[in-house]
DNA sequence: GTTTGACTTGACCAAACGGTCAATTAGCCG
DNA sequence: CGGCTAATTGACCGTTTGGTCAAGTCAAAC
């Protein structure tokens, strides 16, 4: 058993779950306290202010869970289009598995939060810039490889990361708007079309959990 | 001078900026009021609550402005690729004239705060849900009609609308975080190559307002 | 065994929040 | 003119907000 998780900690994946289930703005500290179990006292020990939560809950998250799985998506023993497939799956799958845990689809909690915060907590939109940006250098540099290795033919490859990049954080949105998986679904025949390549995803795997 | 603005009209049009600016959260019933010069028993005269009045102003951009500019964008006199072009156009130019106007880019005002109010606001996000629809229902019924006149041959029309879409409000919403209006600038490639065709949208026309 | 410093507690605060209401005014129609 | 309704006003309400603070706990370092 790890040690007992303390308060910082648990404020920190409190503030994470909160505001990627409902947003910074519905968030209040109080509620962040109780379901953390934390004083009030205790927070403003830890934290200065519930921005500074925030922008230390988006560090832990990218930290802690989304870099680590993108190293896993993107290994450098698979080839580049296998990365692309893979991340594909990985969010069509992370977004079924959220309907079934949390009964709704939350999308991406960097970029909505970005959305909202972009203007009027500059810190915490400065945050989640640097994240998206950080997140987007992964496709960035895998359609650089895919040039070097012959895979792919791509003049462009920052603009081309970019546009990829809107299209899994717009498709992710979207379905987080409807509350609806199958909208991250069906884009990764856009996607090879935008890279010049045919992708193959496996999309059914919905049950490989057991 | 049109008949002096009713305060039904201002405090709509005061909530559009606000929330457009800010976003749904940080808007207060307050600091509507103040801006829109209407003192508070007004405001729950003419609406109900806070989030009525969103869904009004929603609503009210929808209809008198996002509907009629979209109208013009998707001129049947005009051909299917040219549309998109326009389209495209049209996102650029209001991001610059954005940063311009207000300081800020601010994206897209139905997709930012479905985002932000899909779970929570139930009566929001279905406004949010059918605008966005409708919306993407001009991209695929040009697709529908580039196929019909032979200049297109998309196979899922409904599908690669969702996908043009996404990259749109992905952009646009990319274009928010980061503050700059480039975002935008350069998704004509991708747009061209997911429907299989050549998009020359003219995007300097950055001083065209003279 | 005392000192230290990180941590915890719960009471407290002023301001802001969304919302209500009785009373008043303004505009229109007969 | 009187009468009716829609619109307007500003005072008011209880709750929640983000944030503060003095007092206390506790384990480890000396």
């Amino acid at each position: 058993m790890p040690p007992p998780s303390s308060a910082r900690t648990r404020l920190l994946e409190t503030m994470v779950d909160a505001i990627w289930e409902r947003s910074y703005g519905a968030v209040s500290v109080d509620s962040i306290c109780e379901r953390a179990d934390v004083r009030k006292g205790s927070f403003y020990h830890f934290f200065k202010s519930k921005s500074a939560l925030a922008v230390a809950a988006l560090d832990h998250l990218w930290e802690n869970h989304s870099r680590p799985a993108l190293d896993e998506i993107f290994s450098p023993a698979l080839p580049p289009l296998k990365r692309f497939e893979r991340l594909m799956e990985f969010w069509y799958l992370r977004s079924i598995e959220c309907l079934r845990e949390k009964g709704r689809v939350l999308g991406c909690p960097y970029f909505n939060l970005g959305a909202e915060t972009a203007s009027g907590e500059p810190e915490l939109a400065a945050k989640v810039s640097e994240i998206l940006d950080t997140y987007q250098g992964y496709l960035e540099a895998t359609l650089h490889e895919g040039n070097a290795r012959g895979d792919l033919t791509i003049s462009n490859p920052a603009e081309t990361a970019a546009c990829l990049f809107s299209m899994i954080e717009g498709s992710s949105t979207q379905a987080r708007i409807h509350n609806d998986p199958e909208r991250v679904r069906h884009f990764s025949d856009a996607f090879g079309r935008v890279i010049g390549a045919e992708l193959h995803p496996d999309l059914s795997g919905v049950l490989d959990k057991a």
